[in-house]
RNA sequence: GCGCCCGUAGCUCAGUUGGAUAGAGCGCAGCCCUCCGAAGGCUGAGGCCACAGGUUCGAAUCCUGUCGGGCGCGCCA
């Protein structure tokens, strides 16, 4: 609708020989006394003319083309131009919602694809409340752009080699031998000391017996103090004790198990989240596949490295990162960023028309640094879209939830569905801006009332599926045939949703061209209150068949978009509460 | 100290890429079921858009500075 005013009021333009200023021709009024869409072109035109922006106004709409969408339209003596919309537009529209064959609102699958990587958290433990506003954004903004006619592929990074892994072995092992020999062992503070561990080992028990209990007791080790590095020597000096009691083949058993183990986890968490993955990519394939030589190869020839106190350095200060980065380490192991990059430079290369990452706020300083090396390899760093998401604090009784990983007894994302629903959740995760740090209410989320807002849309639904539930009792069936009672709808309530549904399309795009699947969220709540209102003030299952028709159509469309809403957002649309 | 994000109603937040008189929800004060779901509806009070400058026809929105909050700044991951 908005596109089609669009082009009425360039046609005016361009018949004028005027050039149309940046940005959107068309708005939204808030007043709702200001018509449907208003436009600001004469505003924005008049200063450049040398003539009253009312002159100007004048003259655009006297040039417009004829359309049936414009009922009446009116010049404000400012200048803006405000168009109310005819019935007939209204109407228009509302057979395009009804018509089952294409979801309202939506574009076709086109040649757009998109790589969406989200959450990527370290296998080294279970997803917790972070992660999941970070899953619950990735996956909506997945489903949006899938909605607007992008080919969109999910990603997941999976940071499976380096220390971290051997950290997790070892953490492991320790409880399994504990669980063989029920003699309490001496626990690394730098382990990973969460019960999950605890039920990894109990399964490598089961799937391999006892062959793996050793003794790794012998040397004296660094103290385990909290004082400098001392707990990371600690660790790292029981690693190779590990190493060397297990041998290399028993160690990379070991390691691969609780590697697999904890990955499918975090698979089966985001599975029950409503998040599904095409992929999981492997850091560690990386290495095994060359990339990573290649990468620092590649960066070597162009001049980009350098050797320093004995480490490989790559020259990011002189491509807008605030300092230059280690690639190698004076010990000959590679930091972080080396396969990082090798990752991002392999994403460049599949070549897709967008690549999204979506990160924890806590790794604001990471995309500087990526695309600082992209920029160095000859790739274009802004082709990489960083969205971060900020922390969400959790709320109970009004008291700040404590969130410790020290210990690991952070609130983890499963917990928060088993306490609150998937549905709650993830409304709640997406309801704001991820730009904004999100306080999560726990007894709000699970309260089923009008205060909050998940149930407040669901009912919404469950109330128009009762609806005709209702209707098939009585046998008062929709007959969708006759789009002649549409006309009907003649109440200021039924314009009101009218308007509300036809702006669906908008919010998509919007959404969609943003990053912003809250809107969806807050378009939600919008529809679902001008339905009840709706509901609330006008008889619907009346005698008379053409008004009935008439409104349950209304009805009818006002579920199918708040069922498509609610399953972008990858909330449930239930047809009973 | 440097960098990134954020300051809008008592609380939690929107604000359509610079437009008209500033928008919701919750909370608060009232009112509304003989009726298709009261898990609902209606009405009301509540604002110096952190502060100070600047840009222009026009600023919550853009620029600069100040104050306040969150986060990040390793040969960690």
């Amino acid at each position: 609708m908005k596109r089609e005013l669009e082009a009425c009021f360039d046609a005016a333009l361009v018949r004028l020989g005027w050039i149309a200023p940046s940005g959107s021709l068309i708005e939204r009024p808030r007043e709702t006394g200001h018509g449907d869409y208003s436009s600001h072109v004469a505003l924005r035109l008049a200063k450049s003319l040398g003539k009253s922006p009312l002159a100007v106004a004048q003259t655009i709409v006297s040039n417009l083309p004829p359309a049936f969408e414009i009922e009446r339209i009116a010049i404000e003596p400012l200048g803006f131009i405000n168009i109310h919309l005819s019935q007939e537009a209204l109407l228009r529209e509302l057979a395009r919602m009804m018509d089952g064959t294409h979801p309202y609102g939506h574009s076709p699958p086109g040649a757009t694809r998109v790589l969406i990587e989200f959450v990527s958290a370290n296998p080294n433990g279970p997803l917790h409340i972070g992660h999941g506003r970070g899953a619950a954004f990735g996956d909506a903004l997945a489903r949006v752009l899938e909605a607007t006619g992008s080919c969109v592929e999910r990603e997941y990074y999976v940071n499976d080699a380096g220390r971290q892994m051997d950290i997790l072995a070892l953490s492991v092992w320790i409880r399994y031998r504990e669980y063989l020999t029920r003699v309490t062992q001496a626990f690394p503070s730098a382990g990973y000391q969460g019960d999950y561990i605890r039920d990894l080992a109990g399964k490598l028990v089961g799937a391999e017996g006892s062959r793996f209990l050793r003794d790794d007791e012998r040397a004296p080790l660094p103290p385990d103090t909290p004082e400098s590095d001392g707990a990371d020597r600690h660790v790292d000096a029981r690693i190779a004790l590990m190493k060397e009691a297990l041998g290399d083949e028993d160690y990379a058993a070991v390691l691969d198990f609780a590697r697999g183990q904890m990955l499918e986890l975090i698979r089966q968490d985001l599975l029950e989240f409503g998040v599904r993955y095409d992929r999981f990519y492997s850091e560690r394939s990386l290495y095994t596949e060359g990339q990573v030589n290649e990468l620092i190869r590649l960066l070597a020839e162009r001049g980009e490295t350098y050797t320093q106190d004995g480490a490989l350095w790559f020259r990011a200060s002189t491509h807008g990162d605030e300092k230059d980065r280690v690639l190698m380490r004076s010990n000959g192991a590679y930091t972080y960023f080396a396969p990082d990059l090798a990752y991002h430079l392999d994403k460049m290369r599949r070549g897709y028309d967008r690549l999204i990452n979506v990160l924890g706020s806590d790794h604001h300083g990471y995309a500087p640094r990526i695309r600082a090396g992209l920029e160095a390899l000859g790739e274009d760093p802004h082709h990489l879209e960083v969205r971060l998401v900020q922390f969400a604090v959790l709320y109970r009784a009004g008291q700040r939830v404590q969130m410790s990983t020290r210990s690991g007894s952070f609130v983890t994302l499963r917990e928060l569905v088993d306490e609150v629903g998937r549905d709650a959740a993830r409304f709640f995760y997406v309801m704001r801006s991820e730009t904004q740090h999100l306080d999560f209410d726990l007894d709000l989320a699970k309260s089923q009332s009008q205060e909050n807002p998940v149930y407040y849309v669901q009912y919404a639904h469950a109330r128009i599926a009762s609806l005709f539930r209702e209707c098939a009792e009585r046998g008062l069936e929709l007959d969708q045939s006759d789009r002649q009672d549409w006309e009907r709808l003649d109440q200021p309530l039924e314009r009101t949703l009218l308007t509300i549904l036809i702006r669906y399309p908008e919010v998509l795009e919007q959404a969609a061209d943003g990053s912003a699947p809250h809107l969806i969220a807050q378009y939600l709540r919008e529809l679902a209150q001008a339905f009840h209102a709706y509901y609330h003030a006008v008889p619907l299952l009346v005698s008379e068949r053409s008004l009935r028709n008439a409104r349950l159509s209304l009805c009818f469309a006002a579920r199918l978009i708040l069922a498509d809403g609610l399953s972008l957002l990858g909330v449930s649309a239930p047809s009973k509460m």
